[in-house]
DNA sequence: CGCATATCGTTATGTGACATAACTATTATG
DNA sequence: CATAATAGTTATGTCACATAACGATATGCG
């Protein structure tokens, strides 16, 4: 009598060219790539992602209100406690009074935080010169272009 | 006498050029905003993203084994069994016995799972032209070229 | 053929990036 | 002056990831 589960033919190669088709399943991807060896990158300097993103803002905008930075790294407020508590008992940055508003910090790098920021910037090149070894002038503009097109597509709302 | 601690200056407006000097930056940023509205999309059929992935995956090669559907998606073994365990609580897929090798099993997708897959695929279609419009074909294609690359940089290891 | 090693899927547990709700203190506005 | 808004925080939750370890089973080697 016919099986009524008959064994499944045997998968000896995966495809996975309907998700190829989609820009969103390179992108995520390609960024695994890069989030996993920007996080070796980080390692020696005790940085992850999100703090050395933070720690770079801090160290190009002195005095940034602890809002503000939220803001420019497109992420909520709560969770910016924790970062910046770490890069502060790191003495890599100080949460300053601002005198005209009691409910404010201003966030000021310090010199050690100054240091480690352009030690690990350095870092963070060769990373991305790794990645993109082979990958030219143009495309390097036109991969931005696009890049930034997307992302002010979730800006436009 | 001279302030230990002069007031920082009024940060009106971030820069923050140092980091949109990195792909990876732009990468994250842009991927956010993929990542999002691809949740939005994915709502209404009860998926996410790696839900959506695996289901994808399934669909296309009935028959593979959890191992090699990790392996697809590049993900550890231990993470995909709550995955396949709600997609088959959702009967979409059945997990089948394999009469040659009672450790694995074979994800085969169902009717329900073809369908709501087709449906989603759909929608993620749409989702894709939204975030892509003014997008050229020749920039799409340089874009994936690119994100290809980086992405195999990874594999090398 | 017996045994060591490898594989498959699972359970257990942990970390970190994200989210929201709600709070207090303070400032801004009408 | 009352109310609304803002700044930062605490609390808590979800989910995508990680590793360690386990039992059952398959494989390969001496």
């Amino acid at each position: 009598m016919s099986k009524p589960n008959p064994a499944p033919p045997v998968v000896t190669r995966v495809s996975d060219a309907t998700l190829r088709g989609f820009v969103g399943y390179h992108m995520k991807r390609a960024f695994n790539v890069v989030q996993a060896d920007l996080a070796t990158t980080l390692k020696p300097f005790d940085l992850r992602m999100i703090t050395y993103s933070a720690l770079v803002l801090i160290v190009d905008n002195p005095g940034l209100r602890q809002s503000q930075l939220a803001d420019a790294m497109d992420i909520e407020r709560p969770n910016l406690v924790v970062i910046i508590d770490e890069l502060e008992r790191r003495d890599l940055i100080l949460r300053e009074k601002v005198p005209t508003d009691r409910r404010a910090y201003a966030l000021v790098p310090t010199l050690a935080g100054r240091q480690l920021c352009a030690r690990a910037i350095e870092a963070v090149k060769s990373h991305e010169a790794r990645l993109l070894q082979g990958v030219g002038m143009t495309e390097y503009a036109q991969v931005l272009d696009v890049l930034r097109r997307i992302e002010a597509k979730g800006t436009k709302e």
